[in-house]
DNA sequence: CTGAAAGCGCTTACAG
DNA sequence: CTGAAAGCGCTTACAG
């Protein structure tokens, strides 16, 4: 009915607009979809699943929803995966995305070079895209949708904070390599040693922080080992990201106990840490909204024509074992038999 | 295309039922609900909102927001609210209500009495229902929506716990009258108790509780006085319900410091507390979320004839000064102008 | 350039 | 009872 073909009459136009608005009306998208049997292409480029149940399974599951729910507007949604250890891997797919000209693109920024060019391209070619998990500044992106982790490293010293002395002593590990492309980690640990710095009383606290990049894999035990051995004791320890059950691991061999351990992200292996009472509180960031979210505005922005906001930080969940089972999205069961 | 008309040989109905199947043939519901331009009414029975930003908004937003997607599909959702303080209130609105014949009701059950004639005559009707904030076990309910209140009292507890030595006072408020008809406060408090009653160290703690009716709303500060008294110290105080701001202003003005506070319910007056480091903790349970599923589990049971959960618990949140923020949903703000 | 017709995948009132 | 036609609110290909 509203199309935009010809010149017309400013003042008509105003009038005819001004007698929609009074009558309300809005196009039935219903209708619209129907009658256009357009068919849509979005494209998502993520980090693959190394092992079952890994971080990235959830993001996944939250997309893979949003494309059941819209597969009747005419929306497709190709799925790429990348390998966390390969920009090459990355670029690759990057390249097939372009090739197929999607209407819009769901990518996770994980190399910042790599994910720098991608975005010129998806700018040159004016697909809008949204970024999942980390965010590029400046980057004409449609949205963001994360974490802010610097807040969430906040939230894990004041979790220390209130329930750890004093005069405590807390060490915090990087697990995994290439720190240089994750954001998180390094924004956590600010936001943690900000906390501190900035508490008004006299802080007494001892930080100390250690990097354990993937290829000493085998034998971080030692490291850890050599870690305490070093500063004395240890009260508290925070993972900065989703490994933390390996900590939770470490500590229940060496039998070491009473010490007051957080991570991040609520994967099968923490659950079960969270249970048997090793890792007392992990930090989330309902990753499954964020895939299915990512998904969504970008329906919203391209079919709906609807204002989508820019910046979508979701919430930083505190999950302990007595709130864990309410934080499982998505799951099959529990499903009544009407 | 597919009706349910006449005989048809068992056989042949089972071979085209097989094609179907293999075609993965789905009804196409935006065809569906354009040509059948049926309307649909969903009446919703909550309690009113008596001052600003109190809980019961935040439900409303969420059931408002449903309301507006669903407009489309010819959903009609009419809102009726009573007082707390009235059960004869909600006697009255059901009636109109019954009188309506909706499709479905979304009803907080708030006096069990009442409650238990409405839902007989819901029954009786054959109209679905779904139970927000409270349940009433052994319903016939289509789905209950809300949160697990004994699991959020043991996870107050587990906070306490953490933060607080071993031999620590803590007083536990339930605030205003009525607690017969209210669930949650009861129920929060049982969990409160379970925990440290389980807890396999021996347990030191020292539990309190005492009741502040409605009608003391001018002078519980000489109320809480007269118990602090009476018990020597407190450590910590637990207020069951969203009123813990109260209990905030209380220690301002006492000048009371290092009582841990902890309480439940992101409202405005609470978002403050936590701001201004009164409150230590709040745990909160998505009104929004709640209200807005509510209405959509009505349309997925009775519009797309979808299978729904019986029970939906949301999930239990734990909000301090460092993730408030992202914890306020639908706020209209922090919208691009694209 | 533009108006009018055909059609999207369904439902429903109706003729036979 | 049942098949075929009309119509839901749009879009799009097409005739003029």
């Amino acid at each position: 009915m509203i199309h935009n073909r010809g010149e017309v009459n400013p003042e008509t136009r105003d009038k005819i607009l001004k007698i929609l608005e009074e009558l309300d009306y809005r196009p039935n998208i219903l209708a619209s979809t129907l009658a256009s049997k357009k068919t849509h292409r979005f494209a998502v480029l993520i980090p693959d699943v190394p092992y079952p149940d890994a971080y990235w399974s959830k993001p996944l599951l939250g997309i893979s929803e949003a494309a059941a729910e819209l597969q009747q507007y005419g929306v497709t949604i190709d799925v790429h995966q990348f390998s966390q250890n390969d920009p090459s891997s990355f670029d690759k797919k990057a390249k097939v995305i372009l090739n197929n000209k999607p209407e819009g693109v769901v990518l996770a920024p994980f190399f910042f070079r790599e994910s720098n060019e991608f975005v010129a391209k998806l700018n040159e070619h004016k697909i809008p895209f949204v970024f999942i998990d980390s965010n590029i500044q400046d980057s004409k992106k449609l949205c963001f949708i994360g974490q802010n982790s610097f807040q969430s490293g906040m939230l894990a010293a004041k979790l220390f904070d209130l329930s750890l002395p004093k005069d405590a002593t807390i060490l915090i590990i990087h697990f995994g390599k290439g720190l240089e492309n994750q954001n998180h980690p390094k924004q956590r640990e600010k936001g943690f040693y900000n906390y501190f710095n900035s508490k008004t009383e006299e802080s007494q606290e001892k930080l100390h922080t250690i990097e354990i990049s993937s290829s000493d894999d085998q034998n971080y035990y030692s490291i850890i080992d050599a870690e305490i051995k070093k500063i004395g004791q240890v009260d508290g320890i925070f993972v900065t990201n989703s490994q933390v059950y390996r900590i939770a691991e470490y500590l229940i061999l060496r039998n070491i106990q009473h010490v007051r351990l957080i991570g991040h992200d609520l994967i099968r292996q923490n659950a079960e840490s969270l249970k048997n009472g090793t890792v007392d509180f992990l930090i989330c960031q309902r990753p499954e909204e964020q895939g299915h979210q990512a998904v969504q505005t970008l329906f919203d922005h391209i079919i709906l024509k609807k204002p989508v906001r820019t910046d979508n930080y979701t919430s930083i969940d505190i999950v302990t074992k007595e709130n864990l089972d309410y934080y499982k999205e998505f799951n099959q069961s529990n499903y009544g038999t009407n």
